[in-house]
RNA sequence: GGAGAGGUUCCCGAGCGGCCAAAGGGGGCAGACUGUAAAUCUGUUGGCGAAGCCUUCGGUGGUUCGAUCCCACCCCUCUCCA
């Protein structure tokens, strides 16, 4: 492919390209010595499953593999220990080594449900950084100011809130910046987030002798409260790794602006396409509710076949549409169970609460119902106990989606 | 090392001897409304076989009939000075 196309595919969706000119040199270089570029993507092990914000960035880098270059994929499991303070208001828990290499297994199983595994070099950066010496490390933090890591953002906030800010924190960026050294990148990924970290590597790499990465920025997926960037830590996620229904409820409960967004840096539609979705729904057309279901479908297909995107639809209308019963529902007998049944405790033993507290809370506000396995509507239940015979083989409902078959 | 400010429930933040399981906000959960939308409104938000009882306000001791609140020591954070 041309440069100017691979640049053009490169580009798209992207936040910040830190320099076109040098990625077009070292596009050039990489063909004329039929070398391909290195392309550097780190995570840091800290949640163990991906999720849909990940895999924007994880797309880039496939595109870049697709354009027949090296994705090198580093595992941060030696900078897990230091916890990256990026958007944070305080300090990581450090890791341990059991989680980190637990959490590591987990990342490449998933990630090659992305990437093609032949054109991926996986790495760990305490390959280097196990055996950095006291001295070497030193040597590395004297290639930086305290001026510059200061200009970070959230350094910067910290520091004018009477915040803590632990000292290794600022080594986060100089270690980041020497795996790329270390790892000879060409060019590094990362999410708008990380932006100043990866000028960190360019710098370092200079520092040592060697050519500076060319950055790519890909924009931060909000999660699905449409408020903070989708994270584990904030439960605002769909992990790629979660069950079709799971994820078809959690795309079709977030808001229509989210969506449109979500349209444009998830989807694979055209450009085209994208355009006349919104411009139908604009003129009312589309029924973004619709269009969600679209969407929705599109993802699960993409990590879970067709049939079971279909199936997810299917379950999700009967469920929430026709306020029916799920098809898969979890049994939960209560043969040993007295002649009268206390609810609160039922919902606590079947875990569909957390304490009989919050059962206690859920009758009183109405959230617990049920029904005839056969169909039929879900009746409140206001009591707090109730027979053993009322209950036998009937569906108990807790909220919208807590659903448990009593035998 | 010296001087000062502070550590409260998931988070922020009030309380400063009994009326405190602790105001207010955020977040969460539930209900209404809907497209399980979002937004909005209402309720709720330590635990308990729930009347009442038990455990919480950095830690340990102490004063008191009684301590989140007073005292002592300790730990941690921030500010200024050196």
């Amino acid at each position: 492919m041309g440069i100017d196309e691979q640049v053009a595919v490169i580009k798209r969706g992207a936040v910040d390209l830190i320099n076109e000119k040098e990625l077009r040199d070292k596009l050039a270089r990489s063909e004329a010595q039929k070398k391909p570029l290195r392309v550097k993507l780190g995570m840091d092990p800290t949640a163990p499953d991906l999720h849909l914000g990940h895999t924007v960035v994880l797309q880039k880098l496939k595109q870049f593999q697709e354009l027949g270059h090296v994705a090198v994929f580093l595992i941060g499991d030696f900078t897990g220990m230091i916890g990256d303070p990026t958007g944070r208001n305080e300090t990581r828990p450090a890791l341990t080594r059991d989680e980190i290499m637990a959490n590591a297994e987990t990342y490449k199983k998933q990630v090659f449900k992305i990437l093609d595994p032949d054109r991926t070099e996986i790495r760990y950066n305490s390959e280097w950084f196990e055996t950095i010496t006291a001295a070497d490390m030193i040597r590395l933090c004297a290639q930086y100011t305290m001026a510059r890591i200061m200009e970070r953002e959230d350094f910067r906030n910290r520091f004018q809130n009477n915040m803590p800010i632990c000292i290794h924190e600022f080594l986060y960026p100089l270690v980041q910046g020497y795996d790329s050294v270390a790892l000879e990148a060409d060019v590094e990924l990362g999410g708008h987030d990380q932006i100043f970290n990866l000028f960190v590597g360019r710098d370092i790499q200079k520092a040592y002798g060697q050519e500076s990465q060319v950055l790519v920025t890909v924009p931060l997926l909000e999660g699905t409260d449409g408020i903070n960037k989708m994270s584990k830590s904030y439960g605002n996620y769909v992990g790629i790794d979660e069950p079709p229904d799971e994820m078809f409820g959690k795309l079709m409960s977030i808001s229509d602006d989210l969506m449109i967004k979500y349209y444009e840096l998830l989807s694979d539609i055209p450009l085209e396409g994208l355009n006349a979705l919104k411009a139908g729904m604009a003129n009312g057309t589309v029924h973004p509710k619709q269009a969600k279901v679209d969407f929705a479908k599109e993802i699960i297909t993409r990590f879970h076949g067709e049939a079971a995107a279909d199936a997810a639809h299917e379950n999700f209308e009967k469920t929430f549409r026709d306020k029916g019963i799920p098809d898969i529902i979890e049994t939960w007998s209560i043969q040993s169970l007295p002649p009268l049944i206390s609810i609160p405790h039922l919902l606590k033993e079947a875990s569909m609460v957390s304490t009989t507290s919050e059962g206690m809370r859920m009758l009183e506000q109405g959230g617990v119902s049920f029904a005839d396995i056969t169909g039929g509507q879900f009746l409140k239940i206001s009591a707090k106990e109730m027979p053993k015979t009322e209950l036998l083989g009937k569906v108990i409902k807790v909220g919208k989606r807590k659903f448990k078959k009593l035998v």
